[in-house]
DNA sequence: CGTATCGCTTGATAAAAATCAAATCGACAA
DNA sequence: TTGTCGATTTGATTTTTATCAAGCGATACG
């Protein structure tokens, strides 16, 4: 791996406190792999091997039974994932793919485990990060069990927003297919819920997002802290 | 509290490693009490201020948005919840309340912090905490994202059968409502989706279970490790 | 410059789930 | 025993969502 590609690891939260010295030892014991797209780089069921960390690229982590199939979420870099089936050594829940060109981090999971049992700060970093996800998790429980297909996809609108710095207008980051099943529905109906979202102030055109009235939008949208706010 | 609740507590695979000399000091400086049903103990919005622990009871944390409110799970006796929060001096993302009279030993956050910042083996036993908790949310949003509302019922019956000791009758452990809500669905549609179990060996009296036809139920249902095996 | 492909959209229809209203059941107190 | 209350069930209806089929539009490619 490129040198200069080690300090962005080394600043992700999970990684702030760790050791100089462990963090050299993990590395060391490291493999840096470019995967071409749509590669699938995880199965579910299967042990955990790898802690991954995404360096360049995007990620996408599914599910499946009985031939369906869902999104459950997108990694970008840098971040790491799987982490939970890292730490418990156990079995992955979610499979993974490369949605793009993507190099990726592989740090062997035994070695995680060791420097985890013997580094006391990385261990107090895991926690504040398996916290953060566990978090989010909840978070979108609630987005799904307490909101229709629509209002999802407005919230989901509304956060994008943020994230593009408050723009009201800006690019989906996500095929709408992918957009479709990661908020629980189907691409006809979010064809059709977009189409919905015309008469809440929001157009779309491709991949382009425009917000012609925000307050409309939130009015339908009823954003809160407690689901919405990924910070 | 009574000194025979003491080592239940101590031995919650949070507290098993921490050191009996903090494992003092957290009991030291904690609450322990007793609360009539349908008693509100947290409040999701506000601050962590108590790690709390069922010891007695049976609590439900819940969610509300926009006037609608959903079951997110069900804790027995003896569990912690909320850990997440607490550590992470976040707002809480779940209400709770008790369902029965209830004793809840509330241990205040900033000793949860302080020992976990001192004790090196309590911090790595929340960390196999959070990752259990992170993985049972993530196997609760597939159930949720990939089967109808009458598979996630099957899969529930299935799930509780187990627990029962694999005996074919069984009583259920929630009202029907709340397991409507935990399920995400109605009251409504839980009646009739018992109902239409029927004919895949399942019978309903009241709270009585009886499975009358496993390998039925079990064809239904498709019961999968990665989503039902709550271990 | 077609033309094949893929993602998206649209329309029609079916299935799943929610809602509303009413009936039934069961526990419990008078 | 009787009456009341709340939970559950049932039936009718609406809304939401999924499915199926067809069409559209941009892009890649021979």
């Amino acid at each position: 791996m490129r040198p200069e590609d080690i300090p962005g690891i080394r600043a992700l939260p999970v990684f702030s406190q760790i050791a100089d010295e462990n963090f050299e030892r993990l590395i060391r014991g490291a493999y840096f792999q470019s995967f071409p797209p749509q590669i699938e780089l995880i199965t579910e069921g299967h042990p955990s091997d790898f802690l991954h960390i995404v360096v360049e690229g995007k990620v996408e982590l599914f599910a499946n039974w009985d031939s369906h199939e869902t999104t459950m979420a997108t990694v970008h870099p840098i971040s790491s994932f799987i982490l939970a089936a890292t730490i418990k050594d156990a079995e992955y829940l979610m499979s993974a793919r490369t949605l793009e060109r993507s190099k990726i981090l592989l740090i062997p999971s035994t070695d995680v485990r060791t420097i985890f049992a013997e580094d006391n700060a990385f261990a107090r970093s895991v926690v504040t990060e398996l916290a953060q996800c566990y978090r989010t998790v909840v978070k979108s429980q609630k987005d799904l069990k307490l909101r229709t297909s629509s209002e999802r996809l407005a919230n989901y609108i509304l956060r994008q927003q943020k994230r593009a710095g408050g723009e009201m207008e800006f690019e989906l980051k996500m095929e709408k297919r992918r957009l479709a099943s990661f908020l629980g529905m189907t691409p006809e109906n979010l064809s059709r819920a977009f189409k919905g979202l015309q008469k809440s102030g929001l157009q779309v055109a491709g991949n382009r997002i425009e917000i012609t009235d925000l307050e409309a939008l939130e009015a339908f949208a009823k954003p809160s802290r407690l689901i919405d706010d990924f910070s």
